[in-house]
DNA sequence: CGTATCTCAGGTGAACTGATATGG
DNA sequence: CCCATATCAGTTAACCTGAGATAC
């Protein structure tokens, strides 16, 4: 009933990150549209920034979403001019990723609106709260990649 | 670029709840989904079992969802037996939830596949960081609801 | 009269499964 | 042969907006 390691009834940790992934949806979705681009979108150039050359298999699997999926984002990311496809030439399948110059300006012209409403999220947070929050979530998607890992069940 | 409150990236903090919420939807749409019911569904269950005699529209607040949207989720509960609808006599307009015996059973059937879920989520986690996510997950749903109360920016 | 609930109706973006082709 | 990537096609679950009736 009560989970002991939280203190919190057995599924209420699900609970409160279904919360505030739709706390954050709307608002951020509202706040990245101005610009053109799709939440997820915005999300695969800020990787793209810090992994420049993955696949767009690769970027499916870090944001948990099928290559079919991921496809389709960085399709609309490419058509916009935001991100160039270059083929691997030591793999003739895969297509390597990276953001443009125009794309850098793009999160650029972002950045200042993120920051704004990442700094409403923490607005009670104190001292070390945000890294502490950031380390812990960081172990939870690493034990979730685990999961997700494993083929069937 | 970098935030001084978390050390990481601009945004990251924001991709990081989204990379959990996709890590945790899937499995646990699957787990859910075996006993006939979505979760959203499971998850208003849970919120009657604490909140018996609330609102569908107070639900929605609390899910960050439209009241049409929770509707629609309570509405399939009803169908299947596993909430009751009752008029409230003071507000002639409300419509008070219960969730009923079957229901009660329902959520006890479930809890052995989200217990075990939910540690496979905490695996990685040592001490009380599930607590310290649990406590700090809720001061940023509840920063989130005061951003949500705002008429439109 | 303004605000909130509930409900009907229709719409959408972002995920999904399935199937196929190709390369390592 | 097996596995991964990429891509075309169709589908779904969970949201959304809009509009109208009712109650405080």
């Amino acid at each position: 009933m009560t989970n002991p390691r939280t203190g919190y009834p057995d599924g209420y940790l699900i609970y409160l990150v279904k919360q505030v992934e739709m706390g954050v949806r709307r608002p951020f979705e509202e706040l990245i549209g101005r610009y053109g681009i799709s939440t997820a979108g915005y999300t695969a150039l800020t990787v793209l920034q810090s992994r420049p050359g993955i696949t767009s298999s690769e970027l499916a699997r870090r944001s948990f979403v099928r290559a079919q999926t991921m496809a389709e984002t960085v399709a609309a990311l490419a058509d916009s001019g935001l991100v160039r496809r270059e083929k691997d030439p030591a793999h003739g399948r895969q297509i390597l990723l990276f953001i443009t110059e125009r794309g850098q300006e793009r999160v650029a012209d972002i950045a200042a609106g993120v920051t704004t409403f990442e700094a409403a999220m923490m607005s009670r947070l104190s001292g070390d709260e945000p890294a502490e929050l950031t380390r812990i979530l960081r172990a939870v998607r690493d034990a979730l990649t685990e999961v997700a890992a494993r083929p069937k069940g």
